[in-house]
DNA sequence: GTGGTCTAGACCACG
DNA sequence: GTGGTCTAGACCACG
């Protein structure tokens, strides 16, 4: 219940987004894990500020993800995990994503190498903050 | 001034974004060079079929990006290749990037090897369709 | 487009609901098929008497399922159809589902014999509509 | 009164729900027949650690629908079974709920075979829980 | 014109 | 107290 997410009224990415990603950045680092329970949408809503439905629209979308189980009345919970998606439809989500990192990283002035060495790189980091609860 | 967009209507992402990132992909694969000119607004919006606002749009990002010079009265031409980012910054701008991705495609079940073999698969695939595609 | 839910404002599932369910239903009736494309957001609104950001969240839940796809500016469209879902998460979506049926149509006195049979007789009635259009 | 429902508070199904489905579940298996005695409201809400209100909302769910009659002072008794819809009005109350099953399971890519398959698979397993979970 | 995000606030269902 | 639905209305992104 002492998550804590971050946001940035004026970023990129809508609040809602932020959220969401705060959430699922935390069961990947392993800070989150099946039965915690998260902030319920008032007291979220009153600790970043921001209106109720925002956090609704957040904890909807990690719920139809199979993130998140909710409980009417009882509460917001980190779900089992599980897989929802066919194969087909993983990569369907993903390569959008790629694209666009692709398309930003050789603007940047990348070698594909570099990416994907970059690309190791953080995903060492996150396995380590995994491992070691917590580090920056 | 044979480069020819390929835009996808019923796409995920914006007609006016697609056209930012094929260039910016042109220019990265030194497709197009310092000099080399681009279709007018009007002549691009009228062989895609689309709205002048949007082709606008998608120059005035270009043009405040300084990936083109846009020259009143004479045409739109690939600016002067600048690096004004130090490598420290461009890494600063990629990592949190790099990051959300990992966290997605980590989410939706796949490998660090899996999505380093998708982002090169993508990659080839982005550079065929912009190779293969400069004549109309 | 000449798509026309019918809502109860009155009725025991919420009204973004029934519109959720009214499209899957034409969709499954073959009377919507890839490509055709709905009211916008703002005309169903208008024309059921109800908020705009009701619309919105059912197009927003028929999107995440993959049923249409809604393109910023230029309007919603029925997707092609695909299979997002593992077997498993099939599974796990219809099971509940199966569940209060079995529970209320053992409560009405039906035995599960004949509960099946009608089942089979709403799969025919729901087949035949589809192939001759329209039946009531 | 050794009627023992089974509650799962991480379910998806209120609490509430499930104990009046496994009331009516009950009777429909002939394992409660008229006169039978349940436990008070009190009684029940201690056994399964809930609120006093869940229970006496499930209870007052079942006296409104004739299930159950509660006698003040006396405690809380199976009703005389009525059977107040005739064959058609039966029909026509579970129809709609047919159509939506169908609907989803179709639109889920379950054929009409798998469907009744998973039906009886589904009755198989709600008369198991019920009978096999008499005792505490 | 199209859809998306967010706020403010009411009312309901559940516990 | 918990989350869910809906309205009314503002503002933004896209075409």
């Amino acid at each position: 219940m002492d998550f804590e997410p971050k946001i940035t009224t004026g970023s990129t990415s809508p609040i809602f987004r932020q959220i969401v990603d705060q959430v699922r950045l935390a069961v990947a680092h392993g800070r989150l894990t099946e039965g915690n329970q998260l902030p319920s949408v008032r007291a979220l809503a009153e600790r970043l500020l921001i209106n109720a439905n925002t956090v609704a629209k957040a904890y909807a979308e990690l719920n139809a993800a199979g993130v998140i189980d909710t409980q009417a009345g009882r509460g917001v919970f980190i779900a089992k995990p599980r897989q929802p998606y066919s194969a087909a439809e993983r990569r369907r989500r993903l390569e959008p994503r790629l694209d666009a990192l692709l398309t930003e990283a050789l603007h940047l002035g990348f070698t594909l190498d570099q990416i994907a060495e970059l690309l190791r790189e953080r995903a060492r980091r996150l396995a380590d903050s995994n491992s070691s609860g917590k580090s920056s």
